[in-house]
DNA sequence: CTATACTTTCAGTAATTACTGAAAATTCAA
DNA sequence: TTGAATTTTCAGTAATTACTGAAAGTATAG
């Protein structure tokens, strides 16, 4: 199989940006070509197109996988596995953001729990904690109002987004409204 | 200089995350070092701390440097350069995003643009384009509300996240007001 | 069962990235 | 200027990560 020359260039970046994420370059590519395919494809059309070894392609379909970036079907009088990325692409999104959470903030919130629970009798301490403390809250805001508006149907998300700094206007309104009401 | 077991572990932990992110071990324990520390620290002293070659201290500071993410100063009759974390947890969170947007969003930005702009005859790279139209579409908005977001004061985002999800309820509240001045 | 189609694992190797020490460059006091 | 203090560069090497082909594993049709 061979790629449109606008799949490629697609492809290719994908491949290159990977690299700048935590992922590898055959992971992103595999990614790029699942998601400009209408059609799911299976492993050999993928290490074909790709021009990867066959395992790599497996490793690769595992990583994404892991990142819950991919689907599995079958289709009928075909014993192979064919993949497609999922459709929705806000569903993507969250899949990602969602992950990365669980991988690369999760565990360094729960280190600073610790750290900032150990006991400190110099003054090195007890700034390094101050700081760590400082770090945690932001971070647990962060992921706290993250999981909220996780939640939110995209349509409500997406007004809000094109809102922009205008729902500080809300904010004002609110707060009037307290006032006026007396609460 | 040896630092305390509470630092050591803090900075350790930071190296080994930092490479789930993009940046590698020796930069992420040479943040850690200057985050947690009260007094700025000179390049020989960050290598005596985490047992690094001079010139590896040297290169990851100036990895750091291009993030944005240390401060440099002088002290008093001392020909050496001290470095600091910035001491704003806001300001960096926000760098730190700035940074990350540059990298590793923007490129992708302009390449879907220029691919979506190219001639397509044959329905894969209809199909294509469509897709990268929706992924386009996604990213941009989520970019324009961030640099909007980005604006705001740290009180007032504040505010705003620890509502979460209740900024809906301001929603309504504004559609209900609309209605009711027959806007 | 058995044969076949397909997938995964893994040890070895290739490619990439990180790190070092020595040398060059820069800065500044005298 | 000179030279001592400091920083940066860079070629070589070490360490890590990515990739491959062969072999083992798994599933299913007959």
């Amino acid at each position: 199989m061979n790629m449109t020359p606008l799949s490629q260039d697609f492809v290719l970046h994908f491949g290159e940006m990977g690299s700048r994420w935590g992922i590898n370059r055959t992971v992103g590519q595999i990614y790029a070509l699942l998601y400009v395919s209408e059609r799911p494809l299976n492993a050999d059309e993928i290490a074909d197109a790709l021009q990867f070894s066959r395992s790599n392609v497996s490793m690769g379909l595992k990583e994404l996988e892991s990142w819950r970036l991919t689907k599995l079907q079958h289709l009928p009088n075909d014993r192979r596995e064919y993949f497609t990325a999922p459709e929705d692409i806000w569903a993507i999104f969250r899949t990602l953001a969602d992950e990365r959470r669980k991988r690369e903030i999760d565990p360094t919130l729960s280190m600073l729990r610790d750290a900032i629970l150990r006991g400190a009798n110099n003054p090195e301490d007890k700034y390094a904690q101050k700081r760590m403390k400082e770090m945690h809250d932001l971070i647990e805001m962060v992921t706290l109002w993250f999981n909220e508006v996780h939640r939110l149907e995209p349509d409500t998300l997406k007004q809000l987004m094109k809102m922009g700094s205008k729902v500080t206007k809300l904010l004002e309104m609110k707060d009037k409204l307290k006032i006026v009401s007396g609460k």
